[in-house]
Formats: C-alpha cells, structure tokens, sequence
DNA sequence: TTATTTGGTTTATATTATAAACTTATTTAT
DNA sequence: ATAAATAAGTTTATAATATAAACCAAATAA
C-alpha cells in the first residue's frame, strides 16, 4: 500500500539538492548553498551522504584560485529520485484501491 | 524556492497515517497498525504527536470488553496536509521558475 | 601586516525515529 | 480453575539524523 520512501532523499535538504541538481545538471556549492538556504556545514554533510551514496558525484576543482566544488547528478541519482517520487505519490494521492 | 517542509509531515510513518486518515476519516489503531505495516509502540509514539500537534483526534472508547482507540483527522491536520502537499511540490517539479 | 572574506570541513548537540520491553486485560486451552 | 497465549497499547531505551557551531586554510582588501 505504502511504498517505502529512500532515507536519504527523504531529508529536506538532501531532496532540495538533488532538485536543484535533476534540473541544472551541474551546480557550484556556493550556488547550491544560497538557493537552499542552507548553512555551509549542513550542506557539507548532506553533500558527503549523496556523493557516498553515488547519487552525486563532487569535483573539487579551482576557479582562478580559489578552490570550487562543483556537483552533478549521477544517472544513479537520477533513477533514485524517480523512484523515491513515485513512492512519495502513494501517500498523496486520495484515492487508496 | 523551496518551501519549508512540516517536519511533522515529513515523516514516512506519520505521512502514511495521516495520508490513511485523509482519505478513511476514522480509523482504528490496530487497522492503522496494518496498513502501515508499523509496530505498535512506533504507530502509538507518532500517534501520539500527531494527537498533540492537534492534527487528529484520538478516541479511547471499548469494542466489547477490548479497549479501542479510534483515530480522526481534524481540519486543522486536513490543512496541514495540503499545505505539505502544495510544499513537496516545490521540491519535485523540474521546471524552477 | 593584519583584518576580512571565501569556501569549505569537522565536531558536537539536540532531535527523531524506531524497536524492545513492559503492562493490563481477555480469551483459549488444559 | 488455572495456565498459557493473544490483544491492545504504552513507556523506556537506543541508534540514527539533521543541524548548527566551531574551526581551518588560503586569498583578498584595508
């Protein structure tokens, strides 16, 4: 009846980022961090928990001098995502058959 | 960009209660306990904050000599739920305007 | 040269979800 | 009649999580 919902997507942060990530491909942590809102230390670690995961893939690159993290999605991500919202639709749809 | 979650509702057990509810308008505990697959003292702890979030209402009554606790949702928990629905969405839409 | 800002990471704390253990009463079996 | 098993939960303990606070290194600005 009720499909079993990712843990790590189902955290409101994590799903902010793979959201952002499914849409631009690609994102900088600085842009990641002012679109969510986020602080930078619980980005860090939501960050970390995807890239483990293998739902996104980190490259720590430099722009000019400055050191820049840049993020994509993983077709892994992608899939998880998917799936994670087709669960979510069994808790929101009215009708239960 | 993203709207805040109802940490309340973001919570898979909690979520498929109150999405059981939305749609039974009355429900019993051990019914409940079913359909979501849940244990008891996991069902009765999120019942609990459920209850006291003022999201349903929680009713002790007697089946025959056994004790039976009936849920029902209120309008404000009915609310709340469109509310999240109407945020989740935030999340999963892939155009972001 | 000493603040200040940028771009993060690491560590600590507080909350949460969950399961395990327990309680009370009722059937059912012996 | 008594003991075992089941029903219907609650309470307590534990493990996981999210989050923020503190920290670090390098670059730029004052």
């Amino acid at each position: 009846m009720f499909q079993p919902l990712d843990p790590l997507l189902h955290a409101e942060l994590r799903l902010a980022v793979m959201s952002l990530l499914i849409s631009a491909d690609e994102a900088e942590f600085p842009y990641i961090k002012e679109q969510t809102g986020a602080t930078a230390g619980n980005l860090s670690v939501q960050v970390d928990k995807l890239s483990t995961a293998g739902y996104i893939e980190v490259e720590k690159t430099f722009k000019g001098k400055r050191p820049c993290t840049i993020c994509r999605i993983t077709d892994k991500g992608r899939q998880a995502f998917e799936t994670y919202v087709e669960a979510l639709k069994s808790y929101l749809s009215v009708s239960k058959s």
